[in-house]
DNA sequence: TGGCAGGGTCATA
DNA sequence: TATGACCCTGCC
């Protein structure tokens, strides 16, 4: 792989295992939007483009400077797919999603966007998901003005703790709208935060997670995995229940049968696994 | 055009 | 441990 400045951004050639369209809709992040030339995205207050030129990508509307202290860590640039591929292609039955969905990566995004992103995903379509994030951020979150027009950073959590039910009503989020409120006091209050997750043993934070409302089991290995690198998270939803029981005969066996069968199979690469099935499954 | 299902969670029994 | 309700809206 090879990385350098441009005029316009940062070029990454002869990157491995790594397909925007598969990162963008294996079911991990909701802020990436198809352009006509590229992928426009909001990440961490600041307006990305990606765009596929020449055998590679590059990353408008940044530097080389941030690429290393923001993109890369983002992208997980320095992990090896291969040999996380390699080693879960021992068991015969993933080969195929592996295969199928080989240019994923999982993100590492925010934690406070992350948690408030999968609660409202909760009973709940991707499509409708996305609006009420915008409409969250438009309402809620700071402008951003770049070179691709005007944008809304994710609100931080004060706004959303000091917003009124009506108004997060107005934005779509539903019953959602008070499980948005108390949780963002929460993180506002310091008993739920990032700097305690992270150092944390998966089922430590798991359980720390489980104390918001809104959240339960499949949302906090959601956030876990996409946001604190907890890789041994399998988020269990109704894609992954299905993929599950076609590939290895779980019909009728309850959530906590599957989650064990994943950990015993897949271990501590068991998040990566999901991102896999969970792509191939809705891809059908 | 109406009715259903949707990246689950919570309350109740 | 198992059901049913739940805001709202894409989509068939």
């Amino acid at each position: 792989m090879e990385i350098r400045q441009t005029a316009s951004g940062v070029f990454l050639k002869d990157i491995e295992h790594f397909d925007p369209i598969q990162i963008f809709e294996c079911g991990q992040a909701f802020r990436w939007v198809k352009a006509k030339d590229g992928f426009l995205g909001v990440v961490r207050g600041r307006v990305l483009k990606l765009k596929e030129i020449d055998g590679g990508f590059e990353l408008q509307n940044t530097c080389m400077e941030e690429f290393q202290s923001v993109w890369a860590q983002y992208f997980d640039i320095y992990r090896d797919y291969g040999a996380i591929k390699t080693e879960l292609a021992k068991d015969d039955a993933i080969k195929a999603a592996i295969d199928f969905g080989s240019g994923i990566r999982i993100l590492n995004q925010d934690f406070w966007e992350m948690l408030i992103s999968f609660i409202i995903s909760a009973n709940n379509n991707i499509p409708r998901i996305k609006g009420i994030i915008e409409r969250l951020s438009f309402r809620y979150g700071e402008k951003i003005t770049s070179s691709e027009g005007e944008f809304y950073a994710f609100p931080d959590s004060l706004a959303l703790s000091c917003a009124a039910e009506e108004d997060l009503l107005r934005c779509g989020c539903g019953y959602r709208a008070r499980y948005i409120k108390e949780t963002a006091r929460m993180v506002e209050s310091g008993e739920v935060s990032f700097e305690r997750i992270k150092d944390m043993s998966y089922r430590e934070a798991l359980n720390l997670l489980l104390k918001c409302p809104g959240v339960g089991h499949k949302v906090a290995d959601c956030v876990l995995l996409f946001s604190a690198g907890k890789y041994e998270a399998f988020p269990l939803d109704v894609w992954i229940k299905r993929a599950m029981e076609k590939l290895y005969g779980l019909n009728g066996k309850n959530d906590v049968y599957i989650r064990g069968f994943a950990k015993e199979r897949f271990g501590s690469l068991a998040g990566f696994a999901q991102q896999y099935l969970f792509y191939s499954e809705i891809s059908r």
